[in-house]
RNA sequence: GCCGGAGUGGCGGAAUGGCAUACGCGUACGACUCAAAAUCGUAUGAGGCAACUCAUGAGGGUUCAAGUCCCUCCUCCGGCACCA
C-alpha cells in the first residue's frame, strides 16, 4: 500500500503554502470560475454526499487548471440559518459559539479532501462583513419596490416557529424540519419575484442546465395564456372578473366560483338571503389548513351566494355565484367561470350540487374524452349562438373579443416571502417610524412611516442575547431586545422601532458567488472590474433539490441587480450541473436512519484520493449511487498498481508505437469525458489504461507515464503529485498546473479495421481490412473468412449492406 | 391526475442504430505461503460436450441490423398537484 497518509498530507500543507490554486484575480488572462453550492455547516461535520459533490466540481476545475485556465474555485458556508440554528438549539449551544465550532470542524475537513479551493477568498454568511452587504441588497430591492410588505395569510411552521415562502414548504411540509405547515394572516416583508416570472420562464430556453431543473422551474412559474373576462352582476354596477385559459368554452360557463377570501363576498353580505349559512362556510374554509385540503384529496366543497347572480357575458343568461374553496384566492383574479361539461374540477362541483351541465365543444375525434365523459380536449363549437362550428383555438380569441376581455399571461409564482421571527440570520435592515407614518411620510409613498438604514450604519449587527430561541408568537426573538430595536428615524429623528426579522436564509446565498472575487472589498459588496472579469460563474454545480429554491432566487436576483445596472449580466449561472444523490443501501442519507457516512473514516483508512475516486466511479456525476464499502477496494489496487509501476519499472527509451497509439486514444476520452462530467468512463478508461501498460512495462517510456499521471490528475491529486515530483524532481513545479496532454488526431486512426461480418443481420465474424477499404474488396476477404464460408455454403447473398470500415452484412 | 427520468449479469454500471455486458466489485479455481491476509494469474450472462441457441421490464412495429427509433402496457424514482 502506498503511503497515501503521509503523502496526502504532506501536498496539502505545500498547495496551501504555495497558493497554486489561488489565481491571480487581478490579471488572471484566462479566468474560469468553477463553483459547487456552498454548504450548510451542519456540525455534525461534512457529509459524504457534500464531498462527492465538491470532488466533481474540483476534478472539472483542476481539467479546466491544466488546460491553461486561471481557476478559481472559491469556497465558504452558508452558517445562518434556520438549519444551523435548529442545530444549536438541539445541542443547547447559542448560535455564534456553534458557529465558530462547526467552522472549524467543516474547514479541516473541506482541507482534507484534496480539493483545489482558493482559500484566500472563503467567506461566510455569518460574519458582519458578508451580511452588512446582504443588508444593503435588501435596501437595494427596497428602494426599487421590489421589497414591500403586505398582510395575507402566509406558510407558518409550528415547529420552527417562523413564516415561509412558498419555495419552502414540500407537499404542506416545511422544507427544513418536515412538520406540517399551517396559515396564518401576517403582515410580512416580500420580494417582488413575481416581476420577474416571465423572464425568469423565458431565459430558461437560453441557459445550459440540467433538463430536469429547468422543467421543475418552469413547473414552479406555471406560466399559462389564457383570458380575463368580466361578468357583470344582476342589478347592480359591480362585475367579477375571471381568469380563463378556455374562452371558448365560455357559453358552457353555467356558473361562477369565487375564492372565501375574495372581496366580493364581504361587500355583499348584505344582499344575501342565506348568510348564517356562507358565514359558516366561510369559517370552516379559513380554520382548514392546507394539509387537511390534501387530505380531503379534492372533494369539493361549497356555498351559493344566495341573492346575488352574475350575468354570463355571451350568452347574457344569468348565472349562480358560489363560494367554494377548491378556486384559490392567490392564483388569477380568485374567481372563475366554471364550464362543467369541460372541465373535471367543474364537472364535480356540479355533480355534488346538481347545476346544469352545458357541452359546447363536440370532436369527431374519440381521443380526448376522460373518464367521465367530458370531453377536455379541442374541437368545434356548439350550443355557442354565432360561434357555432367555429375551431376552438380561433374561438378563443374571438369570443374573448365579443365580450369585452383582454388577453392575459398568467403566471403560478407568488412574490418571495423574505421575513424570519428568527435569530439567526441577517437583521433586515429597516426602520419604522411612527411619527413619519401618521404624518404619510416614508422613503416610498406606498409604504408610510418606513425607511432603509442608511448605508453608513450598516451593519445592523446581530446582538449577542441570551434568549435566542423562536418566540412562537408573530415576533422575532430580537422584538424583545430593546437596545437592539430602539433606534432614530432617519428622517425626523423620532424615537423609532428597527425591524426585528431576519431575512430568509436563501437571500444570503442568493448573492455569496458575486462575493467571492471581491471579498478584499470593503466599500462595496462587489467590485465592478473583479466582476466583470470573472462573472457570470462559468460552471456551477449543486443538488437539484434547490431547483425551485436557491436556482430560482439567484437568477431573480441577478436579474433585479441587472436591472439596476449593478451587474452587466441577467444569468450568474449560463451553465449548471445538478449532480446525483450518493444514497446509502437505497435509502437517502439520514441521521435518523442512522446510515450517514462521515467521510473522515474512509480518509484515514484509504486515504482522499481512493475516496474521491471511489465516488466518482460509482456511477454517472448526475445520477449519484449507492454507497458500499466494498467498491473502495477495486480503486485502492488501482493507485496501488499506479505508484507500483511509477517505482518499479525501469522506464523505455523510445515510445512503442502501439502503447502511444493506446495512450492517445485514452487522452482523448479522458478528456471527453470529463468534459461531460462523465467521470466514471473517465476512470475505466485509465484503468484500461493501466492493464496495457501492466501487460508490457519493459515498453512503457517515461513521458508516457508521465502523461499518464497527468490524467489521472484531477482524480487523485495527492498521489499523482507525488509521483510528479518523484518523475521529474523537485523544481518540476506542481502536477496540477502541468499542461494536459494533447493527443494526435492521426494516431488514433489505425491503417487496419476490424469489420464487423453478419449474415441476416447476425454477428458472425470479424475480419481485418485496411481502413478505407471498398465494397468489393471487403466483400471478397470476408466470403473468405472460414465461419463466413461455412454458414453461406452454397447461398449467395441476395443483398450486401456495406457499411465502410464497419461492417458488411449479407442478407440471403 | 399531469410533467420528467429510468428499467441491461449475483452487484455498481459500459455501449455515435452496427461484436450487448467495457471498467470495477463479488464468486470459483490456481500461484506465492507452514498457514492466512495481501498480491498475481485464469474463468465468470443463461442453456448446451459442442456446433449453436436464448438473453437489455412485457408485448407489438420500423430497419439488412434495435439496449438504442416508434406505439401500447407494467414497475420504480423525481417534480408539480383543486393554478381554472
Amino acid at each position: 500500500m502506498y503511503p497515501f497518509s503521509k503523502i496526502e498530507k504532506k501536498w496539502q500543507k505545500k498547495w496551501f503554502s504555495s497558493g497554486v490554486y489561488e489565481p491571480d484575480l487581478q490579471s488572471a488572462k484566462h479566468p474560469f470560475y468553477t463553483l459547487m453550492m456552498f454548504p450548510y455547516p451542519s456540525a455534525e461535520g461534512l457529509h459524504v454526499g457534500n464531498m462527492y459533490a465538491f470532488t466533481g466540481t474540483d476534478i472539472y476545475g483542476r481539467f479546466k487548471r491544466m488546460q491553461g485556465y486561471d481557476v478559481f474555485e472559491p469556497i465558504g458556508l452558508d452558517g445562518f440559518g434556520i438549519h444551523s440554528e435548529n442545530y444549536a438549539i438541539k445541542i443547547g449551544r447559542h448560535p455564534v459559539d456553534q458557529a465558530k465550532t462547526s467552522e472549524k470542524k467543516f474547514y479541516n475537513q473541506l482541507h482534507m479532501i484534496g480539493n483545489g479551493f482558493a482559500w484566500q477568498e472563503h467567506l461566510e454568511t455569518y460574519d458582519p462583513e458578508y451580511y452588512r452587504w446582504t443588508q444593503w441588497l435588501f435596501v437595494q430591492m427596497f428602494k426599487k419596490g421590489l421589497a414591500y410588505r403586505k398582510k395575507q395569510a402566509v406558510n407558518w411552521c409550528p415547529s420552527c416557529k417562523t413564516v415561509l415562502a412558498d419555495e419552502q414548504v414540500i407537499a404542506g411540509e416545511c422544507e427544513r424540519c418536515g412538520s406540517l405547515v399551517v396559515k396564518r394572516e401576517l403582515e410580512q416583508w416580500f420580494f417582488r419575484i413575481t416581476d420577474y416570472a416571465g423572464r425568469l420562464n423565458d431565459n430558461l430556453s437560453k441557459i445550459d442546465w440540467s433538463e430536469k431543473v429547468k422543467i421543475a422551474q418552469r413547473n414552479w412559474i406555471g406560466k399559462s395564456e389564457g383570458a380575463l373576462i368580466k361578468f357583470p352582476i344582476v342589478d347592480s354596477e359591480e362585475s367579477i372578473e375571471v381568469f380563463t385559459t378556455r374562452p371558448d368554452t365560455l357559453f358552457g360557463a353555467t356558473y361562477m366560483v369565487i375564492a372565501p377570501e375574495h372581496p366580493f363576498v364581504e361587500k355583499n353580505k348584505s344582499k344575501l338571503t342565506n348568510l348564517l349559512e356562507v358565514n359558516k362556510y366561510l369559517k370552516e374554509a379559513r380554520d382548514k389548513s392546507e394539509a387537511e385540503r390534501i387530505e380531503e384529496g379534492g372533494e369539493k366543497s361549497g356555498v351559493e351566494l344566495k341573492g346575488v347572480q352574475a350575468i354570463n357575458p355571451a350568452n347574457r343568461k344569468s348565472v349562480p355565484i358560489w363560494v367554494a374553496d377548491y378556486v384559490l384566492s392567490g392564483y388569477g383574479t380568485g374567481a372563475i367561470m366554471a364550464v362543467p361539461a369541460h372541465d373535471e374540477r367543474d364537472l364535480e362541483f356540479a355533480r355534488k350540487f346538481k347545476l346544469p351541465i352545458v357541452p359546447v365543444v363536440t370532436t369527431k375525434l374519440n381521443d380526448e374524452f376522460n373518464a367521465t365523459g367530458l370531453y377536455v380536449g379541442y374541437g368545434t363549437l356548439e350550443n355557442s349562438g354565432q360561434f357555432n362550428g367555429m375551431d376552438s383555438e380561433k374561438a378563443k380569441w374571438e369570443i374573448t373579443k365579443f365580450v369585452g376581455g383582454k388577453k392575459k399571461t398568467q403566471y403560478r409564482l407568488r412574490d418571495w416571502l423574505i421575513s424570519r421571527q428568527r435569530y439567526w440570520g441577517p437583521p433586515i435592515p429597516m426602520i419604522h417610524c411612527d411619527k413619519c407614518e401618521q404624518a404619510g411620510r416614508g422613503e416610498r409613498k406606498d409604504m408610510p412611516g418606513w425607511y432603509a438604514v442608511p448605508e453608513k450604519d450598516l451593519p445592523v449587527k446581530l446582538p449577542y442575547v441570551k434568549d435566542f430561541r423562536p418566540t412562537g408568537t408573530d415576533k422575532s426573538p430580537l422584538a424583545s431586545v430593546e437596545e437592539f430595536y430602539r433606534a432614530r428615524c432617519p428622517k425626523c429623528h423620532a424615537l423609532a422601532h428597527r425591524e426585528t426579522d431576519v431575512s430568509d436564509t436563501f437571500l444570503d446565498s442568493a448573492w455569496y458567488y458575486l462575493r467571492y472575487p471581491s471579498i478584499k472589498e470593503k466599500k462595496h459588496a462587489w467590485d465592478a472590474k473583479l466582476t466583470k472579469k470573472w462573472l457570470p460563474v462559468n460552471i456551477y454545480i449543486g443538488g437539484a433539490e434547490h431547483a425551485v429554491l436557491h436556482l430560482l432566487y439567484v437568477r431573480f436576483l441577478a436579474m433585479a441587480l441587472n436591472d439596476m445596472r449593478l451587474v452587466d449580466f441577467e444569468e450568474p449561472f449560463p451553465k449548471f450541473r445538478a449532480h446525483g444523490l450518493i444514497i446509502k443501501d437505497g435509502a437517502k442519507m439520514s441521521k435518523s436512519k442512522g446510515n450517514v457516512i462521515n467521510p473522515d473514516d474512509y480518509i484515514k483508512n484509504f486515504g482522499a484520493d481512493a475516496l474521491r475516486m471511489y465516488l466518482m466511479f460509482i456511477g454517472p456525476f448526475e445520477d449519484g449511487g449507492d454507497f458500499r464499502d466494498s467498491g473502495i477496494q477495486g480503486i485502492t489496487r488501482f493507485l496501488d498498481r499506479v505508484w507500483k509501476f511509477g517505482s518499479k519499472t525501469k522506464f523505455a527509451v523510445k515510445s512503442q508505437e502501439g502503447i502511444e497509439k493506446e495512450l492517445h486514444r485514452t487522452i482523448k476520452k479522458v478528456g471527453d469525458d470529463i468534459e461531460n462530467l462523465a467521470y466514471n468512463t473517465a476512470i475505466a478508461a485509465l484503468m484500461v489504461q493501466l492493464n496495457k501498460f501492466e501487460a508490457d512495462p519493459g515498453a512503457v517510456s517515461k513521458e508516457q507515464y508521465a502523461a499518464f499521471i497527468e490524467l489521472l490528475a484531477p482524480f487523485a491529486p495527492h498521489l499523482t503529485e507525488e509521483i510528479w515530483s518523484k518523475l521529474h524532481g523537485p523544481k518540476a513545479g506542481s502536477v496540477h498546473v502541468a499542461t494536459w496532454p494533447k493527443y494526435d488526431p492521426k494516431l488514433l486512426v489505425d491503417s487496419s479495421v476490424t469489420v464487423i461480418v453478419q449474415v441476416n443481420g447476425k454477428f458472425r465474424s470479424t475480419v481485418s481490412v485496411s481502413r478505407g477499404s471498398g465494397e468489393k474488396e471487403v466483400v471478397k476477404i470476408a466470403l473468405a473468412d472460414p465461419k463466413i464460408k461455412q454458414i453461406m455454403g452454397s447461398r449467395y447473398a441476395k443483398k450486401v449492406v456495406f457499411v465502410k470500415d464497419r461492417l458488411v452484412n449479407f442478407v440471403v
